[in-house]
DNA sequence: GCAGAAATGTGAACGCCGTCAACATTCTGT
DNA sequence: ACAGAATGTTGACGGCGTTCACATTTCTGC
């Protein structure tokens, strides 16, 4: 009888695994180091071979929120068509990647927080892919089409960032501002801010 | 000798009041029943008498931190002298509320993160004073004295919000970009910002 | 005034959690 | 083959949220 052997093989990622599925499901909240071990099959203790408390095993799932957000981020982009002149394209990039951004916000709203929920760990590694990257990346491109005015490259990341993420987070808090229009769908409201931060590049 | 009574008199306050002080000093990680009531000095049960559960005390937490914010904005609004024309003068207090918004969430950024903290239980009743109500109040009086086309109405509020929103989640984050100008400073970020929502707005 | 009801507080217990220390098993390089 | 590193187990500790049975105080209707 083929007993599970005593080592797992790799239970760091088994757990980063199994913590992301949690948090997918059942939220943030329901993050517990005993539940992992216990799904896994294995003692609590095994965890800390691998991690050295739950807050860094938090912190590698919460990277791993932001890369997915960023893969998508750059899948949007990337489905743009090469049609129009240069600036008109890099334009409509950065169009996809605002709504990409806040999109992922909604439809996975859970991963999303836990990208960016409040961690007392910082990342083992640098973010990659990187969403901010991806973003600032989008802006030099218009920048260097003509697109926004070279006079904006400073400023635009940060307000472009500021509008997506400050919709996606409230688009994903419960305490969603009682008179937000709720017949406004999201995706309304994702087209008002997108082209909100358009108009404030320009 | 004059021993505590028995009846405290006001716990459900008293614990809502000792919360928002382990908030300030601590953080909301920190926050827990059984240490608020050995600080009040009353035993863990009693804390049940007033809240259904610690997810109840927290909704109420969070509650007064809106609370506060909103009560910052109005006082940065009040604070705009009344001299220049309507229209003038509505936009610097928008924008004084704006920067208002940011400044509060730099400052008191525990106060912040547990204003907008992803709680499972409702508000028992609606925020009041309410940081939303004012600046959609704001915009209102902007459109009325022509200082925005009466055709932004609509969108302004959820444009507004997210940039201030967006920018104050950001410099609370610890997760903040790393290529974020370090050089920059926070009251620079702030004036981008909101000066990027008023092109937004025009 | 006063009895009983309602409100408020206590103490002990339960199960869950994160973490640690001591010990067991397996893998790896020489 | 064997030493030591890597990985896993058991059992324990204290802290947490929550509940239950019981104690005390305050309030209310007569």
């Amino acid at each position: 009888m083929a007993s599970r052997p005593y080592h797992h093989g790799d239970l760091g990622t088994a757990l980063v695994d199994a913590a992301l599925g949690v948090v997918e499901s059942d939220g943030l909240a329901a993050l517990a180091l005993r539940d992992l071990t216990r799904t896994i099959g294995v003692s609590a203790s095994a965890a800390y071979r691998h991690f050295p408390s739950r807050d860094h095993l938090l912190a590698e799932v919460s990277q791993r929120g932001r890369q997915r957000l960023a893969v998508a981020l750059l899948a949007a982009r990337d489905e743009v068509p090469a049609t129009g002149t240069h600036a008109s394209r890099s334009l409509r990039r950065f169009v996809a990647i605002g709504k990409a951004y806040v999109r992922f916000a909604v439809e996975e709203p859970r991963v999303f927080e836990v990208a960016f929920a409040h961690c007392p760990v910082p990342p083992s590694r640098p973010d990659d892919p990187d969403a901010w990257g991806v973003l600032v990346a989008s802006i030099e491109e218009m920048a260097a089409t003509g697109a926004i005015p070279a006079s904006r490259r400073a400023d635009a990341p940060v307000i472009a960032w500021s509008g997506v993420h400050g919709l996606a987070t409230i688009l994903t808090n419960s305490a969603r501002p009682p008179d937000l229009p709720p017949t406004a769908s999201d995706e309304a409201l994702i087209d008002s801010v997108v082209q909100g931060i358009v108009r404030a590049l320009r």
